[in-house]
DNA sequence: GAGGGTGTTGCGTACTGCTCGCATTAGGCC
DNA sequence: GGCCTAATGCGAGCAGTACGCAACACCCTC
């Protein structure tokens, strides 16, 4: 099932002119196989375990790459860095300013605040591509 | 009409043990005076105009007085840099990711949002501190 | 109005997240 | 297998911000 995933990926790359590294297969690899979302600081860290060569620019290189395709996308989370996940589905991030906890919400429901930004103000909500800051319900609790 | 403005928030300064300072007169004059949302260099620079010899990171921890007072806040947009402004009025933040323009929303547009995420995910959404990303009309049209 | 305690500043330095230039390496078409 | 060129490793560099420290200046007190 993701055996396909992971080279229907590298195709893609292909397809654009793009040359299928050792790099980017193990990147690759380790964005399937993640389903948090991580720094690129976290990535490198990981693809590092089995290819202890791979630098940190090379990380951001591919992570650009795949962004460029669309295959993954980042969202800053307010304080300098960046998490990257794959765009397997569309998802909007509700980040923990506590725990850097970061919750996907489903589009559909910041479909009608999207709405009511194009009607009011002629804005255009960019899907997935902004965090919204708050707490989640244990460090609300707890703090 | 807004020279009391500028004392309560000095008052409010030297209430909480802090002291009037040429800079901070200065920094928070300015800030009145802007209705857009600037940045710390922006702020920097404007400062400097009249004050040459306040430095860039004086600014940074005037800013960070006044907002433990809750008199100023700021707002990531996106990439690396924040944008400042008096918190006047709750409001939210619609930045255009095209020409980095700030459209300020009222809170009540994002109240049935916030309502949503709190019965669904138990995230409380932390108002005036996230920016939604997207694109204003002009370059929405241009584009 | 002078003195003193301490909050604030200027300056330099350092740190973090990220980008870039360049020489070298290696993918993949022939 | 060879060649062209994309991709990499590496280091340097950059922007935005934080911080340590000595000097300064606010403002309370007398």
């Amino acid at each position: 099932m993701d055996g396909g995933r992971l080279e229907r990926i590298l195709d893609q790359l292909r397809a654009n002119g793009g040359r299928i590294t050792t790099a980017r297969r193990a990147l690759v690899t380790i964005l399937l196989e993640t389903d948090r979302h991580v720094t690129a600081d976290d990535l490198a860290e990981a693809v590092q375990r089995s290819h202890p060569d791979v630098h940190l620019s090379t990380i951001y290189r591919c992570l650009d790459a795949l962004e460029e395709l669309g295959i993954v996308d980042h969202v800053h989370l307010g304080h300098g860095r960046a998490v990257y996940h794959l765009l397997d589905q569309p998802h909007q991030h509700l980040v923990c300013e506590a725990c850097g906890y970061v919750i996907e919400a489903p589009d559909e429901v910041f479909a009608p605040l999207a709405k009511k930004l194009a009607a009011d103000y002629g804005f255009t909500l960019r899907p997935n591509h902004f965090a919204a800051l708050g707490s989640c319900a244990e460090c609300s609790a707890g703090d």
